[in-house]
RNA sequence: GGUCCCAUAGACUAACGGUUAGGUCACCACCCUUUCAAGGUGGCUGUACGGGUUCAAAUCCCGUUGGGAUCACCA
């Protein structure tokens, strides 16, 4: 049987990172075993409806490279995508759970519920739904539902789970699990709105699609048994379950908005690269067994497997995610990365071309973690010196300086700015004037960069050009003499 | 609180009964060096605890402790 899987996202505004990495094993998963992915998009919430988000999620999706077969965008054999546009479907098998016997309507208020609720905190018991007390079928009768129901009574459909016994099902990355069934709550399946609960939608949908493989995340683990006992009930096949593990805040709770970015488009709007984002969610709760830590999409679809996913949760810790960034960085060619930050350097008014910010970026990668940190790392690669950092400035700069540097001004004046001659002329001249070469090319720092930490001395030379850096030693000779 | 899940260093992880417990990030030191990085070398820190099973346990079993998830007419 061919695999089928898919992401199934509710359209909340943004792409959580957890959800990424989920989206992600799911596409490997497919992928590596010549199977679909699908893209369902999960709006039963009414009440939660934010403008666009569908599309922003799909938007993030194909920016960070995961692309699916079947989806809202690409259509497909067992659509429509969306489930608010499935609505009649639900309502369907709702009425086969009602005539197996194993859904019942039920009329009770919110206040009804709460009432039942308090009494039971209050007893000490758990809280379950207690379809032999509350105002249900079973409790009303025949008669007095037909009533209810012919006169549009406010009402939901609850599946009736069974009051003794266990719930099983194997899962993937955990084994086996059990539930006693007394701990199962008769869910809401149809809302009193006539919309489908997640459970009613997300089993119907998955049978309907053909999903061979539930991948998803371990929140979900508690109330599988629920979803478990649906496919029993209408009589269809379980898909296999694989629940992935959390990933976590840096306390060990769930990956939250309130202790940090969350969202992919926050990540990619800091400046990560989509290859980075996707090679660190994906090594968080899985691991190929290998001693590296770089692989493309590629490579990632090439080693995948569930029986390698992890069972604990991880921590996103983003000091590594810069660490491999900057991996990325470096791996990069300096043109695609000069195109990738051309708009950026517009956007801040510097206006250079593409070979002039390539070779800068040459120049400075090894020293940044992100391509947009180039642009303020070598400022005065672009624009005018912008003054002299004076701690530096009071460290480096003696006047005893001024005479050689005098000197050295004018044997620059002479000198082809190659970085070979450059470094021939300085070496030689350190040598002959008695001075350091790390005091020479300090000086140098000073007085073109006006900063204490840059890259090479003749390189960044070289790059910024004989007229500039000239104009730039003039200029600190006469300010500092 | 009920139910379920989980447990190798600060973080991510390798190990599928036999390894001096391996790798990566971070951290520290040294080398290189023109500042800062990068790179190279080395180092620090770990099988939560207690019982079993076994010739042998990070690995299998039980318990304890700790952590997490979930318990809506949200997904």
């Amino acid at each position: 049987m061919s695999v089928r899987v898919r992401f199934a996202p509710s359209p909340t505004g943004y792409l959580h990172v957890g959800g990424l990495r989920t989206a992600l094993y799911n596409y490997l998963f497919a992928k590596r075993h010549g199977g679909v992915c699908i893209l369902r998009i999960e709006d039963t919430d009414r009440t939660r409806l934010v403008e666009g988000a569908a599309d922003a999620l799909s938007h993030t999706l194909r920016w960070a490279g995961i692309e699916f077969d079947e989806g809202p965008e690409q259509g497909g054999a067992c659509g429509p995508y969306v489930q608010s546009e499935r609505f009649d479907l639900y309502r369907k098998y709702a009425s086969d759970l009602l005539e197996r016997d194993a859904a019942y309507y039920a009329f009770d208020t919110a206040e009804e519920l709460d009432a039942m609720r308090k009494r039971m905190q209050d007893a000490g018991i758990a809280w379950r739904y207690d379809r032999t007390t509350m105002r249900n079928q079973y409790t009303l009768g025949e008669a007095e539902t037909k009533r209810l129901l012919a006169e549009n009574a406010p009402r939901v459909i609850r599946m009736k789970v069974p009051l003794s016994g266990e719930i099983r099902f194997d899962d993937l990355v955990r084994g086996t699990i059990t539930v006693p069934a007394r701990d199962v709550d008769d869910q809401i399946l149809l809302k009193s709105d006539d919309f489908p609960t997640y459970h009613l939608a997300n089993i119907v949908d998955d049978h309907l699609m053909g999903i061979t493989h539930v991948i998803r995340g371990e929140e979900w683990l508690p109330s599988t048994p629920k979803h478990a006992l649906l496919y029993d009930a209408l009589g269809w096949e379980r898909p296999k379950f694989a629940h992935l593990p959390l990933l976590l805040n840096p306390d060990k709770t769930k990956l939250s908005k309130r202790q940090g970015d969350v969202a992919v488009e926050d990540y990619r709007d800091k400046g990560y690269f989509k290859e980075a984002l996707v090679n660190f969610v994906a090594l968080l709760g899985w691991n190929p067994s290998a001693t590296r830590e770089i692989f493309s999409m590629q490579e990632l679809i090439e080693s995948f497997t569930l029986e390698k996913v992890n069972k604990a949760g991880a921590v996103f810790d983003t000091q590594k995610l810069d660490w491999m960034n900057g991996e990325y960085l470096k791996l990069k060619s300096p043109s695609a990365l000069a195109a990738e930050l051309q708009p950026l350097a517009k956007q801040q008014g510097i206006e250079t071309s593409d070979e002039y910010l390539a070779r800068v970026i040459e120049l400075v990668r090894d020293r940044i973690n992100k391509l947009h940190e180039a642009l303020p790392f070598a400022e005065y690669m672009f624009k005018p010196l912008q003054g002299y950092e004076e701690e530096f400035k009071a460290k480096i700069w003696t006047p005893e300086l001024a005479a050689p540097l005098t000197t050295l001004a004018t044997k620059l004046q002479d000198c082809d700015f190659t970085e070979a001659t450059l470094t021939a002329l300085t070496k030689d001249f350190a040598k002959e004037s008695g001075l350091k070469t790390g005091v020479v090319m300090n000086t140098l720092r000073l007085m073109i960069t006006g900063r204490a930490v840059g890259a090479s001395m003749v390189h960044t030379m070289e790059i910024l050009g004989k007229e500039e850096s000239m104009k730039r030693v003039n200029a600190a000779l006469a300010a500092f003499v």
